[in-house]
DNA sequence: TAAAACGTTGACGCCGCGACAAGGTCAAGG
DNA sequence: CCTTGACCTTGTCGCGGCGTCAACGTTTTA
């Protein structure tokens, strides 16, 4: 038999075999005088034997050490171990679909954006904002900031934005905020609109703030370890709320 | 934020965030006086993102094209087509959990050689053969060759040799002539009874043969595809029978 | 006699980074 | 002032299991 022939013979490509020969899997056959491969029913046998159990998910060096051990003295342990393998690849395949169908889901209903590849509860909280509070600049902007931070990062922000949302008055008055808020957009750090805004944004968001900054050190908010890339993308006068706050909530 | 607070942020490596400037996933960002790269809040949302795509198992380039669309057109389709993808995986890795945990039931039985890394219907004849016929260098090849073209190629003979088995008359015609093919290990090919094997043997395996060489061409058996590797592999006066039935065959 | 269909070795590509190497920069401490 | 250590920089190799050229020799077929 030349290479071609145990190739189709077996169902793999010539390629597959040479590469077999040199990693080691497969004993270098004879040659016949012009160089060509030449093989017999035992080269068959053990590339078919090695080729199932590959097709069964070992490896390369893995399928080489059960046919080199004399009858798979090892074969049992790696088979437990291939198969909790498998049993975890499974259950996290399974987990990703299951946010796929949702996400799918979002999709075929309206639009779906960017921040929509995110976990179920964020999602809940996200479609939750999207009724209860105005569109504008800062609520997308406090949406991409939860969606950015899923994953357990901010559990105790999502709590306290629900609480917020849960009794109309205070949706109200956050509603309100965000658009005093999105009011400031172009507006001068010097306006008088500013401390006022950061006395009551103090005042409302209370819990939430406790839960974000619960070890803020004392000093200004640029010279925390986010706080310079965080005022950094916000227009000034905003920025300036956002530092008068940080101050309010580190002398309290 | 430099590179190493950005990446902890997110909860990757800087190695990865290199590698996404690299492949072009992530724009490079300012670079401070010093070359040190210096990110915003922007650049967080966006590593943010193309990672929880990523995470759901788009490519690096299936998330560039998402996030570079502007509001992902063609979010939809790649994410159909993941999901079919994981359908698929998830349903291999089924079946090889299955075969897996066969292999480890008759793992925990008996004894478990690399033959047994094979589907289940071949595996039944295996089983049948191992209690009817004796033990013996010939019947343990015949296994071998059943295991080698396990997976549709030989369906055929597994079929008949059920049915010699189902009789057990023909049960013991075969373990009979399975013991007369052992005694020829070492005789030479002139022994006479090596045609009467021969002739048995045409008249018992009828059925059998027919599934093996439908179609097979007339000339010596060692000139055929894969003759020479059979007989190769036999003593001479039990490579002679073969050829003799061979003949015998392309003659009828 | 030429073309096609085999065979040979060798090297690069894929994907998503990890793990080095061989440095430069910066703040803190002796 | 010097060192230490924790950052940052670019660049390259490695992994797994081959596919896919390239550049060439050999055998079989039209």
């Amino acid at each position: 038999m030349r290479i071609g022939e145990l190739a189709a013979a077996v169902g793999v490509s010539t390629r597959t075999v040479r590469h077999y020969h040199r990693v080691g899997l497969l004993p270098e056959p004879q040659r016949h005088a012009n160089g060509y491969r030449t093989y017999g029913m035992r080269d068959m046998l053990r590339l078919a034997r090695a080729r199932r159990l590959i097709e069964l998910g070992l490896t390369l060096a893995e399928a080489g050490d059960v046919l080199a051990d004399d009858e798979g003295r090892e074969l049992p342990e790696i088979l437990a171990e291939l198969d909790a393998d498998l049993a975890r690849q499974e259950e996290e395949i399974r987990l990703r679909r299951r946010q796929l169908a949702a996400m799918m889901a979002r999709s075929r209903e309206g639009r779906l954006g960017p921040d929509d590849a995110v976990s179920e509860e964020t999602a809940r909280l996200l479609a939750r904002i999207d009724v209860s509070i105005p569109d504008g600049p800062t609520v997308r902007r406090d949406r991409e900031l939860l969606a950015m931070f899923d994953g357990g990062r901010a559990g105790a922000v999502l709590a306290e934005y629900h609480k917020a949302l849960d009794d109309p008055a205070l949706a109200a008055a956050t509603a309100a905020i965000y658009a005093r808020f999105d009011e400031l957009v172009d507006a001068s750090p010097d306006d008088p609109r500013v401390p006022a805004l950061a006395a009551d944004m103090a005042a409302a968001l209370g819990g939430e703030l406790t839960a974000v900054v619960e070890a803020a050190p004392p000093g200004e908010l640029d010279d925390q370890p986010y706080g310079a890339a965080l005022v950094g993308d916000f227009p000034p006068a905003q920025a300036e709320v956002l530092r008068t706050l940080y101050r309010k909530w580190t002398s309290r």
